[in-house]
DNA sequence: TAGAAATTTCAGAAATTTCTGAAATGTGTG
DNA sequence: CACACATTTCAGAAATTTCTGAAATTTCTA
């Protein structure tokens, strides 16, 4: 691996981390490295200094094409493809998050209301109808508040999320003016 | 598998999902089938209802320990173990929350404030530098605000959540309060 | 304390995922 | 078109993870 020992310790920290994440070693390694590149690498560069197979490379840079962690760009006077992790951090945690919710949540509320649509065959099933109801809805909720953030800017964001649990201190006031419990312009129940 | 059609989908589903979320198929069905169920299940029934080994099974509840999402019970004059999910669905998400959060991100937090420390050793390295302070100063942002959120009680929680984004027509008001920016009280820099 | 019941451990089988080299395909240029 | 260069595909090798049955261990009871 041909690198300071400084990235090369961030690359391989992140090829261990891939795996806890639904990604794997060689994608893990090959987004740390273009993370930490100052400009655009190709496929060529990025086989040498990792060290695996130009084929692996190749299908590393696919799924994070797939995850749209990475942007193509082209280079004057030079045909090959080079890639770059977007420059802004938060455009990066914003596609993280859309991707896992998409993989991870989506399929599992999609089948959850699926299963409350098909009546509850047998008296035995009265409870874990309930549960299901309840599990959806939690869901439910939380998709919902990530809609709302991540309609947000990210000046916005970051206000909110440094202002923490103080916000809290303005639900009372907040209730007096938009009155809650359910939120009033969702699908109320 | 010897399970209604309602729970057998659920069960099933479960499985599949548990290999995008870091646990197995075996974990995913036995922590939904204990989810759906009605009281306690002991090892055995488990075994018998999802048709895995005992000895699977067996591993499987260990891990789901491991990751505090189960509770052991037991039963008077039985002197088998018996296991149940919380009742609270509230508690289940903060356990995997907080699980999750140990896992794949506490590493990655306590390696970039290592690599950090290592002075900046060659010229080179200096753009990394700024990439992982970065990358660091970000993840402590959103470490520092699920800490705040977790300490709510549930019922503030969920209200919070429910409020979404229209909390955000309040942020200037309460700007004129706490001044920000940063966040008064924390790591000033 | 013998032994029955419950649980855990663990070596290796089975299944799955990752990775490679070779061949195929695509792409621009003289 | 012929060619050089770049990228992708893919069969199977290598590595890893999951799962099982048999044996070991723990725990309770008579």
């Amino acid at each position: 691996m041909n690198l300071s020992m400084l990235k090369q310790e961030f690359v391989l920290h992140f090829g261990e981390m891939g795996s806890r994440w639904g990604i794997n070693r060689t994608v893990g390694q090959i987004y740390a490295l273009l993370f930490l590149s100052d400009g655009p690498l190709n496929a060529e560069e990025i086989t040498e200094k990792l060290g695996f197979s130009r084929s692996n490379v190749s299908m590393g840079l696919k799924e994070l094409q797939a995850w749209n962690l990475v942007r193509l760009k082209h280079l004057p006077d030079d045909r090959r493809d080079y890639f770059t992790a977007p420059d802004d951090l938060w455009e990066i945690v914003r596609v993280l998050v859309a991707e896992r919710k998409k993989r991870e949540i989506d399929p599992t509320l999609t089948k959850l209301r699926e299963l409350e649509m098909q009546a509850p065959s047998c008296e035995a099933d009265s409870h874990a109808h309930v549960k299901i109801r309840e599990l959806r809805e939690l869901i439910e909720l939380l998709t919902g508040w990530y809609d709302d953030m991540n309609r947000l800017e990210t000046e916005r964001l970051v206000q909110l999320l440094a202002l923490g649990s103080r916000l809290q201190k303005f639900i009372g006031r907040a209730e007096k003016i938009v009155p809650l419990g359910r939120r009033a312009d969702e699908s109320g129940r």
